[in-house]
DNA sequence: CATGAATGAGTATTCATTCAT
DNA sequence: TATGAATGAATACTCATTCAT
């Protein structure tokens, strides 16, 4: 009778974990009570918080979960022979789930910048991924698919940004993705075996300037 | 709702759409409230009423405001006799007001994919976007500077997710957005002037594929 | 239209704070709940932070109300041709109100050495009767009423123990308190008039001495 | 609540009590939970019910605990041939535990006062204390050292008083009551030995009466 | 136009207690 | 004996919104 089941214990804050991504998926990141998170899971309110210390404790974990999950992925990716490209290629694609799933990226990205707690959270993961794609780059570089003088971590944030934005486009314009998606990896390409240009965006046509973006 | 002297309502609307912005900046779309709006405005909470039907209504508002300038800057960008790449520069470069406003930004877009009335603001406004930046490739095309074989749109897809990952640096690393900003003027200005390839990334250097992502 | 009325924002702030006494006289400064003091005041529980910050706010006010009193009280005494011992002797009765009332004092008591907020207003005000008690004891000196060689704060200290006791004695065992109450006034015109003893309690009868109470 | 083993069930019953003393001590009656008591225990929540029915009870059993030994040793020194202000010294004393344990004797007592089931317990108690406290004067009488005249239920009820009154300088003014508990014994010695006044509280100098306080 | 009093459903969280194992 | 999962009502407090003035 000493533990009676951490196993049991851990299948049910997995439980209440898929709940709480259900009504996240819902409605969002402050739309989803802790009311509904419960209702959802069929527990009591107050058992809730036999597994979780508060709600941001869910969204951490949840956010926890996702990222490292991404990072495992690209971990795999880089000690799988493919080409850079072709291990990039699943993640240059719209996000399973849909419209609500980048919906609760976007909740997510949001809150880490408010939450310093979650902003720890990803920040870290984010530390992480990236180096795991300056390793890959490296690689690359020694392989020859990747252009020695560029700067990696520039480069592998650009990436992360590009891997990003493609599940936007995919999601607001899913007639264009199946096209526009193939150029988003053809730029890749281009990111890898191009060097950096030295500042300058290539000569300007004309002389006149635009007023300046003021949003 | 009805006003006595037009312009001094629509002068008092902007002030509290500007309080409202800072509030929002601060809090965020949910973490601020009306009352902190009043406050930040210096009006009683009822008065509000009398220039907004709601929160929802002042944050519609926001959002359309917002995308309406994008908008109108593109067109003054068309109208110009600025290169494309320098016209959409600004929109690839650092925002002002930083991380924070960049996560106000992705909270419009995650409250745009829950309330439809505001995913209808977003979805038609992102359609008028695209159009004028299919115009002002077209127009590119005619002098000389795009590519004439280019899918236009396709292409303006595909700079809508340079735009979008402009901003993902912006917030996720702005240290490094300096050097990451331009390498994304880069691709834009290949992507303008590169025929499409015909659905090949380049030679794949191994048979093996990934599995695919389920994040 | 400037402040509509902040006569009647204070009438409404004391109605709240009585029906907030009459529920702590009840149930107790924890056993009583905001929704019962909103019940007795008949306003709704979002209505009750219109006017204090919280319920502790309440707490606060309620002790310093009663604080602010008690010294008043004090120094319309000193102001008085009355002796000391005169002065003091209504504050050497029962404490009006009852048991209930004595077990709120008690309550605050307890609270405000754990609530450090509020032990600085209980503080605070105990020294300032403490000022107001040596201040009239000083001027009971010059008259010749009081012991000259009296240490006056230490004094003053144990006349504000004297009044607590007796009010407490006076709940536990009301039949004795008419009998008890003039011996203790008794003491305390004794406690005036005679000199401190030099650490010597009086000669003891026996040598034997008893184990020490152990709390 | 039925026992296997009463003498070990005893000894765990005393182990949940001190846990559930320190515990109180810190945070008060109200403010210390039960998984609190059971986390001090170390044991688990529902086992907590196999030693006492509610928290009510474990209250009850502490404040009897108290209060009987206090009675204790008040028998006790009745029976040593120590003298009476001897005897009531350690009551008369900064009691271990400081402010903190006074805030909890007051807790105690405000609860005693709402809580029937617990008034009862303090009040039969108390009694009995009373009792002890006139014999023990009788005894006094009988040697010589209290007054002969002196009317032993009044005598004992303003015993109490003076024990109430060293409680109240320990809990608010700590750092004096090395001086004023002294003042309080010498108060004690005076009680015994000067028979009572009749009815008069010394020459009041002036006429002139004090407003009823009505605090 | 403008105020701020008023509402009441809703928020996350706590807690004494019960119960199956 | 002993565990800890489970409950559900209760807690202090928030907030978008309405309304009388």
């Amino acid at each position: 009778m000493r533990k009676l089941d951490p196993v049991k214990h851990e299948k049910k804050r997995q439980e209440i974990l898929g709940a709480a991504m259900r009504c996240f998926l819902c409605s969002g990141l402050k739309g989803a009570s802790t009311a509904d998170i419960c209702a959802e899971a069929k527990i009591s309110p107050g058992h809730l918080y036999h597994y979780f210390d508060s709600k941001d404790a869910i969204v951490a974990s949840l956010i926890e979960g996702r990222l490292e999950k991404v990072a495992e992925q690209l971990k795999a990716g880089i000690q799988s022979e493919s080409s850079i490209v072709e291990t990039l290629a699943p993640e240059l694609e719209a996000q399973p789930g849909g419209a609500a799933a980048m919906a609760l990226i976007f909740d997510m990205m949001a809150e880490s910048k408010r939450n310093p707690e979650m902003g720890k959270i990803v920040d870290s993961h984010n530390r992480s991924i990236r180096e795991s794609l300056v390793e890959m780059l490296r690689y690359g570089q020694s392989r020859g698919e990747v252009e020695g003088k560029l700067d990696l971590e520039v480069t592998a944030t650009t990436i992360m940004a590009l891997m990003h934005a493609a599940k936007v486009v995919a999601m607001q314009n899913p007639k264009e993705a199946d096209k526009a998606l193939p150029v988003l990896r053809q730029l890749l390409g281009h990111l890898l075996t191009t060097p950096a240009e030295s500042a300058k965006a290539g000569p300007p046509r004309t002389k006149k300037t635009v007023a300046r973006v003021r949003a």
